[in-house]
DNA sequence: ATATTGCATTTTGTATACAAAATACAATAT
DNA sequence: ATATTGTATTTTGTATACAAAATGCAATAT
């Protein structure tokens, strides 16, 4: 009756899942006991999906109190997109050198539903976005560049579907990286994409800073 | 008679040892029952630490196959500079960004041992380059950037504790760092981080393929 | 001699068991 | 009423148990 591939796999998914959709709530502790139950599961396997994600920021682990549902606070938000300009600034100088216009395609690609559309759909669009950036990263070639990217799990969690600044204003910047990278020019595609990180962040601290003037 | 804090954590420091040292060799298969008794635990504790190296890219798990200790090739080696050449690019220049003397301080003192010394100990030095470049990431107090930095483990594992270039050579280089972030330049605190990790780069690429031919 | 099949052994992935630590909470003291 | 202690309950960390897959190897076929 078990069907074994790899469970922890599964759960992982479906614990992250949980994690960005709220059903598992920020700071909220994750009984293994319940978790495992509620997924049909025994807890070995659970763990693993645990270690999984904590390795990802996801949830924290406190020995001997528990695994707890991590709430990203505004530092480590600014801190993720420091990251994310030096790490997408190279992608975008690595792709840059390549000279391979199967890359300029699948990046252009991303974009293409919106092209010339007057109203264009906010939630495609997030998601294309974020697409485009774990291209930028994947086409690259570069695995262990790859493997740490990871991180862009917590500005999911953090933007959920939704987008820091309008499609109008990201769409020509990324335009902007992709034909840099197109004509090879690798610094002005680092400089593009860094500045693009950057504009972003700057944004998001600043509704940051407004969210939480509000609440007080 | 047990004494609890965490056995996967002293486990974890214990493999990565042995794969460093070559107790465990390359390619190698760990059979879980064997290590577990060989290091008087579970398998369980066991199977956690190997989960955290697998992260760390140290060890890779074939399913249902075993879990088996890493053999970095030359494009990996290369492609972990290129992320390091990001990442401690952007370290330096948040540093320079914080006017902060203790920082300067911190940096100058990884390599007072050496000022002024006809010999250089070349192990000692290593070890004080290696402190070096981890004390940069660290003093940004940017955590996400902190983690992620855990791959420079394949570095240590792949070079040792010998050297890329000679002490004369990269500690002029680190010192060049040092004064741009001591007199808050970001830019060329930037430049010359990445400069640096650039040239070893290029150096370990040459070393590499003449090794490989010589093989031939 | 080499290839193939079948069976015994090993090893993995998962579940369960159990001791120690953490927690909750009631009973008592202040 | 609040603080404190002791005890029952929960939960964690680790060890063990067990079924299914992988492996090794001998016996047989080609």
């Amino acid at each position: 009756m078990i069907q074994y591939t790899d469970l922890s796999q599964p759960i992982y998914e479906r614990l992250k899942e949980m994690i960005v959709n709220d059903e598992l709530k920020p700071g909220e502790k994750i009984v293994q006991e319940k978790i495992a139950e509620l997924l049909g599961v025994s807890r070995t396997p659970l763990m693993k999906a645990l270690l999984t994600l904590e390795n990802e920021f996801l949830v924290e682990s406190i020995p001997r109190r528990g695994i707890f549902v991590r709430t990203p606070d505004l530092k480590e938000i600014i801190d993720v997109y420091f990251c994310r300009e030096a790490l997408e600034g190279m992608a975008a100088r690595l792709l840059a050198e390549q000279h391979d216009t199967s890359i300029i395609k699948q990046l252009k690609d991303c974009f293409t539903p919106f092209i010339a559309k007057k109203k264009i759909n906010t939630k495609a669009y997030a998601k294309a976005d974020e697409n485009f950036h774990k291209l930028l990263i994947k086409l690259t070639g570069n695995t262990p560049l790859d493997k740490i990217y990871f991180f862009s799990n917590i500005h999911d969690k953090v933007i959920g579907y939704g987008l820091v600044r309008p499609p109008e204003e990201t769409m020509e910047e990324h335009f902007k990286i992709i034909n840099a990278i197109a004509t090879g020019d690798s610094d002005t595609a680092e400089q593009y994409a860094r500045a693009h990180i950057r504009k972003s962040r700057e944004i998001l601290i600043d509704q940051y800073k407004k969210r939480t003037s509000e609440e007080l």
